[in-house]
DNA sequence: TATGAATGAGCCTTCATTCAT
DNA sequence: TATGAATGAAGGCTCATTCAT
């Protein structure tokens, strides 16, 4: 829905919705102004509204932005039992090195969602995709024979997405990360052991 | 202050914490007005500010009372490996039971005790405490054997809860409960076969 | 579409609608600001808000009570040729003092009435209402044989009243209103000696 | 300034001109934007700008060229009374030919010029140089015997006219045009035969 | 001369809060 | 204690106007 349309304009664009995802994660969505946005961009606030014709549609934008930003890869991984605890540190790590920062708008964002149908549907299949690409790692390691082929591995998939979700949750609570990654290693192993 | 007045008082305070959880759940905090809640009520908006000072002072009695709820607990389960399954699914259903409606305020709870210093303290307690009541169950798994000893107990029990809150947002997404129960049940019987 | 409705509040309803008469008058509708209309009222400007939904919906108020206000009557006059000056005037002056201060806003409701389908059919079934009662007034005349039969009292009718609606045009323009009166009478004078 | 600059000049004022014309016409002035009536004419916003220094200014420039465009005549008419009926309508229709369009802006104009002495100035003027036009005609009709010495033809000429701004509005009201040509057509039937 | 992105003052409307009854 | 009319600060959004290109 953009109004301005050329060259650099969708670069704009982009640097709006960065100060978007700046000012919701700092404030909230309802909490944070129009003007607030357009001064931390130095831009004005009736710029804002050529690029999104309102604040849920930049809301919209922001969710969109931060849907696409998660699609790597974490392979390559967990192939020897021995390494479990380190590559699920590894693995925490770098999920958090994505999501740094989102986190708390992802939260708005579900909470929001139970009210806007559209970014629900979103969300939830920016959901399904994520489960699929780790349950696709998952059954790789079932093919390499890591883990067994009797575990229920689109369960575990589905638990270990809720499992890191509900740790960031922790993390917005205060609990300290370390911690965080600890219960994360404890619980991986624990799995990995089970499942292999 | 005669007791009679005081219980009358009480019976007040609660009833209007209870309207507030009901439409926070529904609308969310920013968007619940003080009059969507009298009118739940029957009441005068007037009178919400005979037991609350403001808006958000009500929401800090909607926190303390939802902090409050949760107490009961699953020891005796977990017994045999055998009923592994049956056993997870019966504490995923208390845990649901317990909560029910509350996670959206929950969520909203967290969100909003980014800014709250007062409300992320109480949250952050909360949260300590369903750790150990978690953990102590764990514990007394250890004693019957029915666990290893060289597990680390403590992050799985921080994992498990942050497990339990994933599945949450999941379901506030819409996702079908019966896959965040699968999903449950398919991580505590890999936990349990990895760790015992 | 009253929010508050009691004994008095019609009242204060009322009062609201007259500032905005007046605020409409001197300014037209769209240069008003709710503010303006409030402060002349010595009201606050939330206040609106609690008796009319909107300014459109103000603006619609106004319309119906001037709608309202037009409905006396000039019968008795015109009886006989030698008084049809000074009966005329009566009847200019009578018209003039029911319609005093509202010139400006009828015209503003003409115009915004080709937007708003609700007021132009407002305005114009109270244009035919107008239109009978003075077709009504000189149906009588014929009857009473101060008219011939073969005049088009109905095309008399409305012409009388879109003369007076010119001479209100020109009110506005600054046309001395004695000069108007002026016009009227020739007409008038001209009309019932053809039609008599 | 070289002629040819000054003519394209011209040329493209008018342009603005006739789609501002169409915009107040359609819109009313204070709801048509700037922009609507750029985009109209394929041009740009800023454009306008360099022809109208305001949205103010170019309102003037739409009346300027409105009250230049009446200036037809209908004489050589009503020289027979037996065609009083046929020559009133034709009178209707050259009228109503030449303001085709522009009923609405003249009411903004009216509205408008309450408040805009500049533009209540030219209005006026504009509405005595079509009094006077219509006052010759009907010495005209005078001196050619058709319309009796003791009539006020003063009166008779401004009554005209505000009985053909009268039908404007009736017709903005949605009057059906047939009904406001009867009833002029009946005014001047027994204005004729009470004149002369 | 022409453009159209950027500006920012301004206005409608909402809603937490107060207070006279 | 309960009411609900009144308040007014605050914020989303619009649009006339400017100016760098």
């Amino acid at each position: 829905m953009p109004k301005v349309t050329s060259a650099h304009k969708a670069e704009v664009r982009d640097r709006i919705v960065q100060a978007a995802i700046e000012s919701f994660s700092q404030t909230g969505y309802d909490k944070t102004k129009m003007d607030d946005i357009s001064r931390r961009l130095g831009l004005s606030k009736g710029t804002l509204y050529l690029y999104f014709k309102s604040k849920e549609d930049l809301f919209l934008g922001v969710c969109e932005m931060s849907l696409k930003a998660g699609d790597k890869h974490d392979a390559h991984l967990f192939t020897k039992k021995e390494n479990a605890a380190s590559d699920a540190e590894e693995i925490f790590d770098n999920i958090r090195r994505r999501e740094r920062g989102n986190d708390r708008v992802m939260l708005e964002m579900v909470v929001e969602s139970t009210r806007n149908p559209r970014l629900k549907k979103a969300m939830y299949e920016y959901h399904l995709k994520v489960h699929e690409h780790v349950l696709e790692g998952l059954k790789k390691k079932v093919e390499e024979g890591f883990i067994r082929k009797d575990v229920d591995v689109a369960g575990i998939a589905i638990a270990l997405v809720a499992l890191y979700d509900g740790l960031a949750v922790n993390r917005m609570l205060g609990l300290n990360d370390s911690v965080n990654k600890k219960a994360w290693v404890a619980m991986l192993k624990a799995v990995i052991a089970g499942s292999s």
